[in-house]
DNA sequence: AAGGTCACTTTCTTGAAGAAAGTTATAGGA
DNA sequence: TCCTATAACTTTCTTCAAGAAAGTGACCTT
Protein backbone atom coordinates (compact mmCIF):
# COMPACT_ATOMS: atom_id res chain seq x y z
CA UNK A 1 0.00 0.00 0.00
CA UNK A 2 2.45 2.64 -1.22
CA UNK A 3 1.47 6.16 0.06
CA UNK A 4 3.84 7.89 -1.26
CA UNK A 5 6.98 5.50 -0.86
CA UNK A 6 6.68 1.70 -1.77
CA UNK A 7 8.31 0.03 1.08
CA UNK A 8 6.77 -3.56 0.46
CA UNK A 9 10.19 -4.89 -0.60
CA UNK A 10 12.44 -3.40 2.57
CA UNK A 11 14.78 -5.56 3.92
CA UNK A 12 13.95 -4.42 7.91
CA UNK A 13 10.69 -6.00 8.62
CA UNK A 14 9.15 -2.88 10.41
CA UNK A 15 9.88 -0.90 7.81
CA UNK A 16 7.79 -3.45 5.79
CA UNK A 17 4.66 -3.77 8.36
CA UNK A 18 5.01 -0.09 7.74
CA UNK A 19 3.94 0.07 4.14
CA UNK A 20 0.73 -1.80 5.38
CA UNK A 21 0.25 -0.18 8.55
CA UNK A 22 1.73 3.08 7.93
CA UNK A 23 -1.51 4.83 7.41
CA UNK A 24 -3.62 6.35 10.35
CA UNK A 25 -6.68 4.87 9.40
CA UNK A 26 -5.24 1.43 8.81
CA UNK A 27 -4.77 0.19 12.48
CA UNK A 28 -8.41 2.15 13.54
CA UNK A 29 -10.01 0.34 10.55
CA UNK A 30 -8.89 -2.80 12.16
CA UNK A 31 -9.71 -1.94 15.72
CA UNK A 32 -12.87 -1.48 14.72
CA UNK A 33 -12.97 -4.94 12.34
CA UNK A 34 -12.11 -5.93 15.32
CA UNK A 35 -14.92 -4.95 17.36
CA UNK A 36 -17.46 -6.65 14.88
CA UNK A 37 -18.23 -3.30 13.35
CA UNK A 38 -17.07 -4.04 9.61
CA UNK A 39 -20.03 -2.60 7.87
CA UNK A 40 -18.97 0.73 5.82
CA UNK A 41 -21.53 2.83 7.42
CA UNK A 42 -20.99 1.72 10.66
CA UNK A 43 -17.13 2.27 9.71
CA UNK A 44 -17.89 6.04 8.96
CA UNK A 45 -19.61 6.96 11.41
CA UNK A 46 -17.35 5.25 13.97
CA UNK A 47 -13.74 6.56 12.36
CA UNK A 48 -15.17 9.82 11.19
CA UNK A 49 -13.63 9.41 7.71
CA UNK A 50 -14.77 10.49 4.48
CA UNK A 51 -16.36 8.24 2.11
CA UNK A 52 -13.95 8.58 -0.84
CA UNK A 53 -10.97 7.96 1.27
CA UNK A 54 -12.70 5.04 3.64
CA UNK A 55 -13.81 3.25 -0.04
CA UNK A 56 -9.80 3.94 -1.21
CA UNK A 57 -8.68 2.43 2.07
CA UNK A 58 -11.05 -0.98 2.58
CA UNK A 59 -10.33 -1.64 -1.15
CA UNK A 60 -6.17 -1.38 -0.72
CA UNK A 61 -6.94 -3.36 3.05
CA UNK A 62 -8.92 -6.45 1.04
CA UNK A 63 -5.67 -6.14 -1.90
CA UNK A 64 -3.01 -6.62 1.19
CA UNK A 65 -4.50 -9.41 2.96
CA UNK A 66 -5.69 -7.62 6.02
CA UNK A 67 -9.64 -7.85 5.28
CA UNK A 68 -12.12 -9.81 3.87
CA UNK A 69 -15.34 -9.46 1.83
CA UNK A 70 -18.47 -10.95 3.76
CA UNK A 71 -22.06 -11.37 3.65
CA UNK A 72 -24.34 -10.39 6.75
CA UNK A 73 -28.22 -10.13 6.55
CA UNK A 74 -30.28 -6.54 6.28
CA UNK A 75 -33.57 -7.19 6.78
CA UNK A 76 -34.65 -10.29 4.29
CA UNK A 77 -31.46 -9.30 1.68
CA UNK A 78 -28.04 -9.64 1.97
CA UNK A 79 -25.28 -6.86 1.92
CA UNK A 80 -21.16 -6.77 2.23
CA UNK A 81 -19.34 -5.77 4.85
CA UNK A 82 -15.93 -6.77 6.21
CA UNK A 83 -14.21 -8.36 8.77
CA UNK A 84 -10.48 -9.27 9.77
CA UNK A 85 -8.13 -11.84 8.10
CA UNK A 86 -5.80 -14.04 10.52
CA UNK A 87 -3.52 -11.35 9.28
CA UNK A 88 -5.31 -8.29 10.90
CA UNK A 89 -6.04 -10.28 13.94
CA UNK A 90 -2.54 -10.95 14.85
CA UNK A 91 -2.06 -7.24 14.74
CA UNK A 92 -3.75 -7.72 18.04
CA UNK A 93 -0.57 -7.09 19.99
CA UNK A 94 -0.06 -3.84 17.99
CA UNK A 95 -3.33 -2.23 18.97
CA UNK A 96 -3.60 -2.93 22.72
CA UNK A 97 0.31 -1.97 23.00
CA UNK A 98 -1.45 1.28 21.65
CA UNK A 99 -3.50 1.63 23.73
CA UNK A 100 -1.53 1.05 26.78
CA UNK A 101 1.25 3.66 25.65
CA UNK A 102 -1.30 6.07 24.51
CA UNK A 103 -2.87 5.88 27.96
CA UNK A 104 0.57 6.62 29.65
CA UNK A 105 1.80 9.06 27.13
CA UNK A 106 -1.03 11.43 25.91
CA UNK A 107 -2.99 13.63 27.83
CA UNK A 108 -6.64 12.16 28.56
CA UNK A 109 -8.94 14.69 27.39
CA UNK A 110 -12.04 15.89 28.99
CA UNK A 111 -14.79 13.18 29.55
CA UNK A 112 -12.56 10.53 28.42
CA UNK A 113 -11.71 7.74 31.30
CA UNK A 114 -9.06 4.50 31.38
CA UNK A 115 -9.91 1.78 28.99
CA UNK A 116 -8.99 -1.57 30.73
CA UNK A 117 -8.33 -4.48 28.92
CA UNK A 118 -9.61 -7.58 30.15
CA UNK A 119 -8.34 -10.76 29.57
CA UNK A 120 -11.89 -12.99 29.90
CA UNK A 121 -10.20 -16.45 30.55
CA UNK A 122 -8.47 -14.86 34.09
CA UNK A 123 -10.66 -12.26 34.42
CA UNK A 124 -7.87 -9.51 35.03
CA UNK A 125 -7.27 -6.62 33.20
CA UNK A 126 -3.44 -6.72 31.26
CA UNK A 127 -1.11 -4.16 31.16
CA UNK A 128 0.63 -5.86 28.19
CA UNK A 129 -0.03 -6.41 24.32
CA UNK A 130 0.48 -9.71 23.74
CA UNK A 131 0.58 -12.09 26.54
CA UNK A 132 -1.64 -11.69 29.75
CA UNK A 133 0.23 -9.52 32.30
CA UNK A 134 -1.60 -11.16 34.90
CA UNK A 135 -1.51 -15.19 34.05
CA UNK A 136 0.93 -15.15 31.02
CA UNK A 137 -1.33 -16.43 28.30
CA UNK A 138 -1.32 -15.17 25.24
CA UNK A 139 -4.29 -13.05 24.37
CA UNK A 140 -6.38 -13.28 21.25
CA UNK A 141 -9.13 -11.45 20.26
CA UNK A 142 -12.45 -13.42 21.33
CA UNK A 143 -10.85 -13.66 24.90
CA UNK A 144 -10.79 -9.87 25.29
CA UNK A 145 -12.80 -7.54 26.86
CA UNK A 146 -12.32 -3.75 26.07
CA UNK A 147 -13.91 -1.65 28.54
CA UNK A 148 -15.03 1.76 27.29
CA UNK A 149 -16.30 3.80 30.26
CA UNK A 150 -16.63 6.92 28.09
CA UNK A 151 -19.37 4.78 25.76
CA UNK A 152 -20.41 2.85 28.92
CA UNK A 153 -19.64 -0.02 27.12
CA UNK A 154 -17.90 -3.62 27.19
CA UNK A 155 -16.72 -4.90 23.98
CA UNK A 156 -15.97 -8.39 23.42
CA UNK A 157 -13.66 -8.76 20.25
CA UNK A 158 -14.33 -11.20 17.67
CA UNK A 159 -11.92 -13.63 15.82
CA UNK A 160 -10.86 -13.73 11.84
CA UNK A 161 -13.76 -13.75 9.75
CA UNK A 162 -16.48 -12.17 12.03
CA UNK A 163 -19.03 -9.44 11.32
CA UNK A 164 -21.43 -8.95 13.67
CA UNK A 165 -24.83 -7.00 12.50
CA UNK A 166 -25.53 -5.82 15.92
CA UNK A 167 -26.14 -2.06 16.75
CA UNK A 168 -27.74 -0.30 13.84
CA UNK A 169 -26.74 2.98 14.60
CA UNK A 170 -25.75 5.67 16.85
CA UNK A 171 -22.56 4.89 17.67
CA UNK A 172 -20.83 7.92 18.81
CA UNK A 173 -16.91 8.24 16.86
CA UNK A 174 -14.48 6.21 18.95
CA UNK B 1 0.91 16.26 15.41
CA UNK B 2 -2.02 16.13 13.26
CA UNK B 3 -1.59 15.56 9.33
CA UNK B 4 -4.83 16.43 8.39
CA UNK B 5 -7.40 15.56 11.11
CA UNK B 6 -6.67 16.27 15.32
CA UNK B 7 -6.83 13.20 17.08
CA UNK B 8 -5.23 14.48 19.74
CA UNK B 9 -8.57 14.73 22.15
CA UNK B 10 -10.26 11.63 21.10
CA UNK B 11 -11.55 9.54 23.65
CA UNK B 12 -9.88 5.75 22.47
CA UNK B 13 -6.46 5.66 23.53
CA UNK B 14 -5.27 3.77 20.05
CA UNK B 15 -6.48 7.44 18.41
CA UNK B 16 -4.51 9.38 20.52
CA UNK B 17 -1.49 7.36 19.82
CA UNK B 18 -2.00 7.51 16.42
CA UNK B 19 -2.28 11.33 16.50
CA UNK B 20 1.37 10.86 17.38
CA UNK B 21 2.45 7.87 15.59
CA UNK B 22 0.49 7.73 12.58
CA UNK B 23 2.82 8.96 10.55
CA UNK B 24 4.69 6.04 8.77
CA UNK B 25 8.20 8.20 9.30
CA UNK B 26 7.43 8.50 13.23
CA UNK B 27 8.08 4.85 14.06
CA UNK B 28 11.16 4.61 11.61
CA UNK B 29 12.66 7.40 13.47
CA UNK B 30 12.34 6.08 16.88
CA UNK B 31 13.69 2.75 15.61
CA UNK B 32 16.83 4.32 14.54
CA UNK B 33 17.17 6.65 17.27
CA UNK B 34 16.68 3.60 19.77
CA UNK B 35 19.90 2.03 17.84
CA UNK B 36 21.94 5.49 18.85
CA UNK B 37 21.91 6.66 15.19
CA UNK B 38 20.50 10.09 15.99
CA UNK B 39 22.61 12.49 13.89
CA UNK B 40 19.89 13.94 10.81
CA UNK B 41 22.57 12.71 7.92
CA UNK B 42 22.73 9.08 9.68
CA UNK B 43 18.80 9.39 9.59
CA UNK B 44 18.74 10.44 6.29
CA UNK B 45 20.91 7.96 4.77
CA UNK B 46 19.16 5.21 6.93
CA UNK B 47 15.62 6.16 6.18
CA UNK B 48 16.20 7.18 2.52
CA UNK B 49 13.66 10.79 3.51
CA UNK B 50 13.96 13.89 1.78
CA UNK B 51 15.60 16.80 4.06
CA UNK B 52 12.81 18.48 4.39
CA UNK B 53 10.47 16.15 5.77
CA UNK B 54 13.20 14.63 8.26
CA UNK B 55 13.39 18.56 9.27
CA UNK B 56 10.22 18.58 9.90
CA UNK B 57 9.14 15.09 11.65
CA UNK B 58 12.22 16.23 14.04
CA UNK B 59 10.95 19.50 14.97
CA UNK B 60 7.57 17.78 15.48
CA UNK B 61 8.75 14.58 17.37
CA UNK B 62 10.62 16.96 19.49
CA UNK B 63 7.35 19.23 20.16
CA UNK B 64 5.13 15.63 20.64
CA UNK B 65 7.97 14.83 23.72
CA UNK B 66 9.36 12.05 21.32
CA UNK B 67 12.98 13.69 20.68
CA UNK B 68 15.26 15.66 22.76
CA UNK B 69 18.11 17.82 21.30
CA UNK B 70 21.34 15.90 22.47
CA UNK B 71 24.97 17.53 21.84
CA UNK B 72 27.82 15.23 20.39
CA UNK B 73 31.12 16.00 19.29
CA UNK B 74 32.55 16.35 15.73
CA UNK B 75 36.59 16.01 16.15
CA UNK B 76 36.88 19.50 18.20
CA UNK B 77 33.69 21.10 18.11
CA UNK B 78 30.11 20.24 18.94
CA UNK B 79 27.04 19.39 17.11
CA UNK B 80 23.33 18.74 17.94
CA UNK B 81 21.31 15.74 17.50
CA UNK B 82 18.41 14.05 18.61
CA UNK B 83 18.21 10.86 20.98
CA UNK B 84 14.53 9.44 22.47
CA UNK B 85 12.71 10.44 25.46
CA UNK B 86 11.25 7.65 27.98
CA UNK B 87 7.97 7.91 25.68
CA UNK B 88 9.83 6.81 22.87
CA UNK B 89 11.62 4.20 25.06
CA UNK B 90 8.27 2.65 25.87
CA UNK B 91 7.45 1.71 22.08
CA UNK B 92 10.03 -0.30 22.13
CA UNK B 93 7.02 -3.07 22.60
CA UNK B 94 4.92 -1.71 19.60
CA UNK B 95 8.37 -1.87 17.32
CA UNK B 96 9.10 -5.33 17.87
CA UNK B 97 5.65 -6.85 17.89
CA UNK B 98 5.66 -4.88 14.40
CA UNK B 99 9.09 -6.71 13.86
CA UNK B 100 7.18 -10.06 14.30
CA UNK B 101 4.10 -9.14 12.36
CA UNK B 102 6.15 -8.12 9.54
CA UNK B 103 8.03 -11.25 9.28
CA UNK B 104 5.18 -13.20 9.48
CA UNK B 105 2.68 -11.66 7.15
CA UNK B 106 4.94 -9.71 4.66
CA UNK B 107 6.93 -11.33 1.51
CA UNK B 108 10.80 -11.65 2.67
CA UNK B 109 12.50 -9.56 -0.22
CA UNK B 110 14.99 -10.92 -1.98
CA UNK B 111 18.27 -10.31 0.14
CA UNK B 112 16.52 -10.60 3.04
CA UNK B 113 17.46 -12.51 6.33
CA UNK B 114 15.21 -13.35 9.48
CA UNK B 115 15.76 -10.61 12.21
CA UNK B 116 16.24 -11.98 15.38
CA UNK B 117 15.37 -10.32 18.68
CA UNK B 118 17.27 -11.54 21.23
CA UNK B 119 17.19 -10.53 24.66
CA UNK B 120 20.97 -10.68 26.52
CA UNK B 121 19.73 -11.26 29.88
CA UNK B 122 18.25 -14.90 28.61
CA UNK B 123 20.62 -15.13 26.05
CA UNK B 124 17.46 -16.30 24.28
CA UNK B 125 15.98 -14.62 21.27
CA UNK B 126 11.65 -13.62 21.79
CA UNK B 127 8.90 -13.88 19.94
CA UNK B 128 7.16 -11.11 21.52
CA UNK B 129 7.35 -7.18 21.86
CA UNK B 130 6.50 -6.45 25.37
CA UNK B 131 8.04 -9.24 27.48
CA UNK B 132 10.44 -12.12 26.55
CA UNK B 133 8.88 -15.64 25.24
CA UNK B 134 11.51 -17.35 26.73
CA UNK B 135 12.25 -15.53 30.34
CA UNK B 136 9.24 -13.51 30.52
CA UNK B 137 11.44 -10.86 31.55
CA UNK B 138 9.99 -7.38 30.53
CA UNK B 139 12.08 -6.20 27.69
CA UNK B 140 14.03 -3.25 27.74
CA UNK B 141 16.39 -1.26 25.30
CA UNK B 142 19.73 -1.73 26.43
CA UNK B 143 18.96 -5.16 27.21
CA UNK B 144 18.26 -5.95 23.37
CA UNK B 145 20.16 -7.12 20.41
CA UNK B 146 18.84 -6.70 16.85
CA UNK B 147 20.51 -9.44 14.69
CA UNK B 148 20.23 -8.10 11.37
CA UNK B 149 21.72 -10.99 9.05
CA UNK B 150 21.19 -8.89 6.00
CA UNK B 151 23.67 -5.95 6.87
CA UNK B 152 25.80 -8.50 9.17
CA UNK B 153 25.22 -6.54 12.22
CA UNK B 154 24.19 -7.21 15.92
CA UNK B 155 22.73 -3.90 17.33
CA UNK B 156 22.49 -3.19 20.82
CA UNK B 157 19.60 -0.91 21.80
CA UNK B 158 20.34 2.21 23.97
CA UNK B 159 18.16 3.80 26.71
CA UNK B 160 16.22 7.08 26.44
CA UNK B 161 18.67 10.01 26.08
CA UNK B 162 21.52 8.56 24.21
CA UNK B 163 23.27 9.13 20.72
CA UNK B 164 26.11 7.19 19.99
CA UNK B 165 29.04 8.90 17.59
CA UNK B 166 29.65 5.31 16.07
CA UNK B 167 29.91 4.75 12.41
CA UNK B 168 30.62 7.88 10.46
CA UNK B 169 29.04 6.69 7.15
CA UNK B 170 28.54 4.48 4.64
CA UNK B 171 25.23 2.31 6.02
CA UNK B 172 22.78 1.44 3.77
CA UNK B 173 19.05 1.46 3.90
CA UNK B 174 17.66 -0.38 6.52
C1' DA C 1 41.38 30.76 0.21
C1' DA C 2 39.24 26.68 -1.04
C1' DG C 3 36.77 22.78 -0.05
C1' DG C 4 34.16 19.72 3.01
C1' DT C 5 30.67 18.41 6.43
C1' DC C 6 26.44 18.93 8.79
C1' DA C 7 21.97 20.61 9.59
C1' DC C 8 19.03 22.61 7.86
C1' DT C 9 15.60 25.93 4.46
C1' DT C 10 13.57 27.09 0.01
C1' DT C 11 11.30 26.21 -4.27
C1' DC C 12 8.52 23.51 -7.20
C1' DT C 13 5.52 19.70 -8.77
C1' DT C 14 2.54 15.96 -7.91
C1' DG C 15 -0.87 13.54 -5.67
C1' DA C 16 -3.67 12.23 -1.53
C1' DA C 17 -6.93 14.05 2.12
C1' DG C 18 -11.08 15.83 3.07
C1' DA C 19 -15.78 17.79 2.14
C1' DA C 20 -19.89 17.56 -0.43
C1' DA C 21 -22.73 15.96 -3.79
C1' DG C 22 -24.08 12.37 -7.03
C1' DT C 23 -24.93 7.24 -8.25
C1' DT C 24 -26.70 2.53 -8.09
C1' DA C 25 -29.28 -1.16 -6.17
C1' DT C 26 -32.76 -2.92 -3.35
C1' DA C 27 -36.63 -2.77 -0.15
C1' DG C 28 -40.72 -1.08 2.11
C1' DG C 29 -44.57 1.85 2.35
C1' DA C 30 -48.51 5.12 0.50
C1' DT D 1 -46.77 2.67 -9.23
C1' DC D 2 -44.24 6.06 -7.34
C1' DC D 3 -41.82 7.84 -3.38
C1' DT D 4 -38.65 7.51 0.11
C1' DA D 5 -34.99 5.28 2.71
C1' DT D 6 -30.72 2.85 3.32
C1' DA D 7 -26.20 1.06 2.18
C1' DA D 8 -22.16 1.19 -0.36
C1' DC D 9 -20.00 3.38 -3.05
C1' DT D 10 -17.99 7.13 -6.94
C1' DT D 11 -17.18 11.80 -8.60
C1' DT D 12 -15.71 16.48 -8.29
C1' DC D 13 -13.16 20.07 -6.30
C1' DT D 14 -9.93 22.46 -3.24
C1' DT D 15 -6.24 22.42 -0.08
C1' DC D 16 -2.10 20.98 1.71
C1' DA D 17 1.87 17.72 2.59
C1' DA D 18 5.34 14.55 0.28
C1' DG D 19 9.13 14.24 -2.33
C1' DA D 20 13.03 15.90 -5.27
C1' DA D 21 16.54 19.17 -5.96
C1' DA D 22 18.99 23.04 -5.06
C1' DG D 23 20.50 26.66 -1.90
C1' DT D 24 22.23 28.50 2.79
C1' DG D 25 25.19 29.27 6.74
C1' DA D 26 28.16 27.84 10.34
C1' DC D 27 32.28 25.74 11.38
C1' DC D 28 36.32 23.01 10.43
C1' DT D 29 40.54 21.19 7.88
C1' DT D 30 44.06 21.68 4.30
Amino acid sequence: MPLRSDWSDALCPIRRSLDVLGDPWVLLIIRDVLHGRGRFDALRESLGISDAVLSRRLRAMVEADLLVRVDYPDGSRTRQGYAATEAAAELLPVLQQLAVWGERHTAMPAGGAHMALIHDTCGNETTQGGSCSACGEVLLPERMIWVKPWKKARDRLVPAGVLTMGETSAAPPD
